[in-house]
DNA sequence: ACCGTGGTTAGCTTTC
DNA sequence: GAAAGCTAACCACGGT
């Protein structure tokens, strides 16, 4: 692929100044190496969480359970939520919002 | 389902002392925690970058495009390293490892 | 279309008579069908539900909230199905199960 | 949360009597109940979906394969339909419809 | 008519 | 290699 603006290498660090070359472009790389930073972080998450279970795991603890659990609090917290969005879609329904 | 050292419910945050309660339970508490904590994160990262896109999409780039320019560069950077591995393989394999 | 290598093995002892077509393209061609007709009854299902939404709100309910509770009412019960299997994974955990 | 007949619980199958419960009440349950029911029958008919892609693969087809096709004739139905569509606009433009 | 949201689906990763 | 859980793309709905 040859030199392109919509910026699919992610080696060339070059050219900061010379060339007019357009600004939405240089906007658009910045978003991009910003949204890249932030998923490798993320990636690193899941990686860390992947070893607290092997570590519990190699304690004997069973990874299965533990998973179930984990989301099951997961839901109850997420039920909760809704719960406090649906009394607020109740009381803006009757005009009471706010 | 009676009181569970298994730490089912999530609002409990008492019993920081007397009872003799058993320690795997509570090494499987903290376990947990350290899950949830970093679950958190994990999603607070992906918070920030839809915001990121977001941000983008405001200023007149379309997302969907800056997405399929992401995941692009994502499998060129595997492709890369794929690459990279298989010629470790076959250093190693002709002894040049290193 | 011609004859199609999609399947990855090949396990049609002999074809059943004259037309040398092949058989498992004959196969594909059933599941395919089985498989749109289905779609085709689900779309129809969506549709149907879609109508209830209409004509509830039509005699003035809420859809938007009438939705929230549909949702919350699914997650409930999901979330019994999930302690269900947690309690499972401790019966085996266990050794109690079956 | 108190006692509600916007029923957010869905366990109450009591009082098919006494009160004179509010009418609409009433009616949104029954509009509920439909849209659950529905919803059934759709996630039934998913999973009947699964199904057939499930024996196909267990007869050596490829699902993934397969679920192109299915998405690729579908969009040629549209397509197909659209055409028609717009073959009926310009009969009727013209006075030639029916 | 568009946008934003939520729900659904498909593809990928990981686990057993 | 199959099964499940996770994630991301897609689509359809409702609101503005």
């Amino acid at each position: 692929m040859p030199k392109s603006n919509l910026q699919t290498r992610d080696d060339d660090e070059q050219e900061e100044k010379a060339v007019p070359t357009n600004v939405s472009g240089q906007r658009l790389k910045s978003f991009l190496e910003r949204i890249e930073r932030l998923e490798e972080e993320k990636k690193a998450l899941a990686e860390d969480i992947r070893d607290v279970y092997s570590e519990a795991k190699s304690l004997g603890f069973e990874v299965k359970i533990m998973r179930k659990i984990v989301s099951l609090r997961k839901t109850n917290v997420e039920k909760r939520r809704e719960e406090a969005e649906l009394l607020e879609l109740y009381m803006s329904a009757i005009g009471m919002a706010e």
